[in-house]
RNA sequence: GUCCCCAUCGUCUAGCCUGGUCUAGGACAAGAGCUUUUCAAGCUCUCGACACCGGUUCAAAUCCGGUUGGGGACACCA
């Protein structure tokens, strides 16, 4: 049975690589039908903090990766302790004293050469006489990263350590560690590291780095993890978009790449934009709406639910995020359209008063205000008064929305509905 | 400094293991154009890479060595 652990500590917000670490073990616990481990390295008392360890749960589960198990290192202190004991006794290990007298308990490490069978990147050899003696137990009691780390993996029935490089260099230091404890090794996988635009690590200058920060910012998580997965794993047969379901039947942790991956927004845009193509309106507008009650565009406990679905999806394949719909979708909620400026000047500068009171006209004595109906309507106006359509969408376009951008003007016209449309078209209409 | 990892278009990648089918494929971005309804949507096209040197071989993006470059780790942090 394949057991795998996602390990965050709880110092920071669940981060971009920390996320793509928890995706991979997820996949490859889903892949396997194994169970997928979290645990909580609270071990940094000072560092610690609740309100991360809530943030880095909700974050993962907005990701969609439900754990098994889960765990809290803080609370095994005795077990480390337990194990730190047997070493002491069996000469693998001693005792230090600080400079204030207390005490902590140090693991001498053996001279040999170390050889890991990393599943990712092959062979790598280590020579243990570059490492010094490693604490075990801090002189506050406490256990040290390396030594709680394995003998959590270890008596978890952790079968497979699936981890970013960065602890490449850790590795040779636990293998002693499960060597001397008697205890079987597992698998170890490294992940090549996410990097920023400007190289280095993804790091705040460069970018958003929390999970959270995306979902607020509008990307769904569908898009967010497909984008991930994307970071040094492919598919195969040149496909990009894949959600997680169909990635676990693909994934094979032997075809994870070994270079370093760059962390690219204008990428993830694109994907968000193709989620929310696909996405069910009615889904997206539940996300939507908490975006719309905020800027008092609706009352959320009165407003028409059905008439909301079909604006969002008269938008939501041009958007990039969700927090694109308010600003684009504005003139659907405000009883005064914002006018944008360039927008006016370039359609709106000349009189079409006679045009606008026609095409008013026209609309009222529609028998149906359908789609079909005003598209008629006005194809007819423009044939007859002998102009090109596009002389007369555009400014009524604007005139109606504000914007030179936006769905197709039909289908404004017709949610937007006969008395606003008049409205709006009005304002331009100059009295004799 | 020491140790470790990595190296295909600007970015993500396919191909590499099992050398010839690669004048290196796809996607994002960028640029150009089309769409007699806009575009941040759609369609078409263009630009653009095997880091370098040497070796092995009839043949190397693919195998080997080195150089250079990038990254990571060297805490009583995790």
């Amino acid at each position: 049975m394949v057991r795998v652990r996602f390990a965050p500590s709880p110092t920071g917000f669940l981060h971009i690589g920390g996320g793509r670490t928890a995706l991979f073990n997820w996949l490859y616990a889903q892949s396997k039908q194994g169970k997928f481990i979290l645990r909580i390295e609270d071990t940094d008392k000072l560092r610690s903090k609740q309100e991360y360890v809530d943030e880095i749960l909700f974050s993962l589960k907005w990701l969609g990766f439900n754990w098994d198990e889960v765990y809290y290192q803080s609370q095994r202190f005795e077990l480390y302790r337990e194990y730190a004991d047997k070493l002491l006794q069996q000469g693998k290990a001693y005792i230090e004293k600080n400079p204030e007298g207390k005490e902590a308990v140090i693991f001498k490490v053996p001279q040999q050469k170390i050889k890991v069978n990393d599943l990712i990147r092959g062979s790598i050899e280590f020579d243990s006489s570059i490492l010094k003696d490693q604490v075990l137990i801090k002189s506050d009691g406490t256990a040290t990263y390396n030594f709680a780390c394995v003998v959590d993996d270890a008596t978890m029935n952790i079968t497979h350590i699936i981890r970013g490089d960065d602890h490449i260099s850790n590795t040779p230091k636990q293998i002693l560690l499960y060597d001397a404890l008697g205890f079987k090794l597992p698998e170890f996988a490294h992940l090549p590291l996410i990097m920023g635009m400007e190289g280095g690590r993804l790091s705040k200058r460069t970018g958003a780095t929390a999970i959270s920060d995306y979902r607020k910012m509008g990307y769904l998580a569908g898009a967010l993890v497909n984008y991930l997965l994307l970071l040094s794993w492919s598919p195969g047969d040149n496909r990009e978009v894949i959600d997680a379901k169909e990635a676990i039947k693909l994934f094979d942790i032997k075809n994870v790449n070994k270079t370093s991956a760059t962390f690219d927004l204008k990428k993830l845009d694109w994907m968000n934009n193709q989620y929310l193509k696909k996405e069910d309106p009615l889904k997206l507008t539940e996300e939507i709406i908490p975006l719309l009650a905020e800027k008092k565009y609706i009352d959320k406990d009165n407003f028409d639910k059905d008439y909301l679905v079909s604006i969002v999806h008269l938008f939501q394949g041009r958007l990039t995020t969700i927090n694109d719909f308010p600003d684009w979708a504005d003139f659907f909620f405000l009883p005064e359209i914002k006018m944008d400026p360039l927008a006016k000047e370039k359609h709106l500068a000349k009189d079409l008063s006679k045009e606008f009171a026609l095409f008013t006209e026209k609309l009222e004595g529609l028998e149906k205000f359908d789609l079909v109906s005003i598209e008629e309507a006005f194809r007819g106006m423009v044939k007859d008064l002998g102009i090109e359509a596009k002389v007369l969408i555009h400014p009524v376009r604007v005139a109606l929305t504000g914007k030179t951008i936006g769905p197709g003007l039909f289908e404004v016209i017709y949610y937007l509905g006969p008395e606003r449309v008049k409205e709006r078209l009005g304002l331009w209409i100059k009295k004799e």
